[in-house]
DNA sequence: CTACATTGGGCAAGCGCTTTCCATTGACGA
DNA sequence: TCGTCAATGGAAAGCGCTTGCCCAATGTAG
């Protein structure tokens, strides 16, 4: 159809590979020999051409024509549920950083928390041959989403896309996995050394798996200690630091009795010190407060928040690095990152019994 | 030649639009033609068969066949300086709630601060026939860099793209500008009717643009109430929190007389109470600290602290929207953003002249 | 009942690149 | 001198999609 001529001056201002080749002279298929570096060799005298020819014209290579003739992109995916969330960014900082100092471009997608999306998400980076994809957030109980989502990752992974997750199982990928309960277990434990016996938890949503590991990690520690949980201290919310502030004035409220409040993420553990704050109580003289994650925020906070330290970026660059190197196991490839008690200002032992 | 052969099963897993028209008996261009949409129209009969084999089919568009042949891709580029900073991350989170919003896809290119690296992913932008561009981040004094990138711009423009950027001027480009100047005036013009007197400066780098005019507004502020401002009570250093720390730290190391610190930006403003706290001092007894940006983690720092906020989602929309409605002036549009003096905790009358 | 739009379908020529074949060349041993 | 082989160049067939153009089948006006 002839839309442009071809191989016609400036055209809509793109250089082509064609017209490299006419001006050193030399085939397309020289050309494209030279500029990408093929498996075949091609003499010093032609090579120098090219190469002055692309220069001089400015070429630049047509990403896409090039992922449509290879079949191969150099997109590599990164789904997260919220970038703004420090959670969140700190591990995108990982899987960029991996991921560029590999020559790879990355497409952010965000869910915002909507399990449908992450599938919807998939598909587009399918669609654009992504080769990999970093897929960041817990996942929840339902099922349904899941089958959904596992689905569509055998469908991406037949076609030669690789996936790697981040604090997710079951999911047939590889994936970065926190010792969530092995974390909340140590933290209570600290904190029952502490001189804590009554607790409260901000257990986050019910149907997420990080929120409920941490949560049960955490009360079986309890429970090892001959420590009991009391129903009415367990308050579930939204994972966010609003919810963490809005489930704290729920659970004072209620009049608590406990001494030590464990919020199963920072961010919801900052929203409960702010409520706290608000509600003109001293943490940890009036209540000791923990978190989970150690996002970088936090050590700015005061008093500074005891918490479980989380490597974030390391596990983006692993999760990236899971994905990109060229492996395909069998079975999909599980790297635990144990979690590290960081005790901190936020708690101390308690004032009251 | 024949990779793989035409129309086979199920070769690699993909499944063609050929695949389709075969299976509802259509041509190739009908079957495009109902698949994306064209101005052309198909008769019910025809459309709906198409539609049913897609759909049984497991059809799912090749973006980069399509990016080719349209030659336009839905991929819209963000750069940012770091995306781990909770001023990138913010203003990442609108940009991307507007582009995906226009069912478009994010790609995500970090910086670390080098400015080669901005030309360097404008064109690798360009070469994936990205239809906008948002970058982020104000720009140097350095002129050769910026005239580097007003190049690249330039040719990524006149080949189709569009570029959005939010703090930085004297680009080819729309722009999102923080009125910076008049922002830390009213925010010295606050200080001051507090009471103070004498001020110290975290300013940041000293070729960066956005800093120097905070400095400036901030100065000329100061100068109009008639006050001076200490070359020695001036702290230039990193824009992060680790340079606000460090530079406060060097700051009193020189025992300053100032009542009150200005931080060019909040992160550094940060770094600076944790290196007081580190010193022994209280914020504000000791000395009163303010910050610019109103990052979201700011709220929850003790003391608050007093900012000037910008509306940084807001702003990344903004440049998205910017970026992606369309227009093509001839002159680079401007919108600026006015900051607003959020007076918290952090700041008090001075307890000594 | 013819002339003429209008509609909807299909053919095939691209988009810009990669890569398979094939042709040519020169080096080398027999 | 000739055949063999490795090295290197080029022609051309794709990759999967869009779309200009042609054409048959309708509807419409004269």
């Amino acid at each position: 159809m002839a839309r442009r001529g071809k191989g016609d001056g400036v055209g809509s201002g793109y250089v082509t590979l064609e017209q490299v080749a006419k001006h050193a002279g030399v085939s397309l298929a020289t050309a494209s020999r030279v500029i990408n570096g093929s498996t075949r060799q091609v003499g010093e005298k032609l090579r120098e051409r090219v190469t002055a020819s692309a220069r001089e014209l400015g070429y630049l290579a047509n990403a896409s024509a090039q992922t449509l003739a290879r079949n191969t992109s150099s997109l590599v995916g990164l789904i997260v549920h919220d970038i703004a969330d420090p959670y969140f960014s700190s591990i995108a900082a990982g899987v960029t950083r991996h991921a560029e100092g590999e020559g790879l471009v990355v497409v952010l997608g965000t869910t915002g928390r909507a399990p449908q999306r992450e599938v919807q998400l998939l598909s587009t980076l399918r669609a654009h041959r992504a080769r990999a994809v970093v897929l960041v957030g817990s996942r929840t109980i339902d099922e349904e989403s899941t089958r959904k989502l596992a689905d569509e990752i055998r469908i991406f992974t037949r076609q030669g896309g690789r996936v790697a997750c981040v604090s997710q199982e079951g999911l047939p990928a590889d994936t970065v996995v926190p010792d969530n309960r092995n974390g909340a277990a140590a933290l209570a434990r600290h904190l029952i050394e502490l001189g804590h016996r009554k607790f409260a938890i901000l257990a986050g949503p019910t149907d997420l798996c990080a929120a409920r590991d941490r949560l049960d990690g955490f009360h079986s520690a309890l429970s090892s200690a001959g420590i009991e949980l009391a129903y009415h201290n367990v308050v579930h919310g939204a994972f966010t630091r609003d919810g963490g502030y809005e489930s704290t004035k729920r659970l004072m409220a209620t009049g608590t009795d406990a001494t030590c409040l464990f919020a199963v993420n920072d961010v919801m553990a900052t929203g409960a010190m702010a409520a706290l704050r608000d509600l003109g109580l001293r943490v940890p003289e009036d209540l000791s407060v923990a978190g989970f994650d150690d996002i970088p925020t936090l050590r700015d906070l005061t008093p500074a928040l005891t918490t479980v330290r989380l490597p974030l970026e390391k596990m983006g660059e692993e999760a990236a690095r899971l994905a990109l190197d060229g492996e395909t196991p069998d079975e999909p490839r599980v790297i635990p990152v144990q979690g590290e008690v960081i005790a901190r200002e936020s708690t101390a032992p308690p004032t009251r019994s």
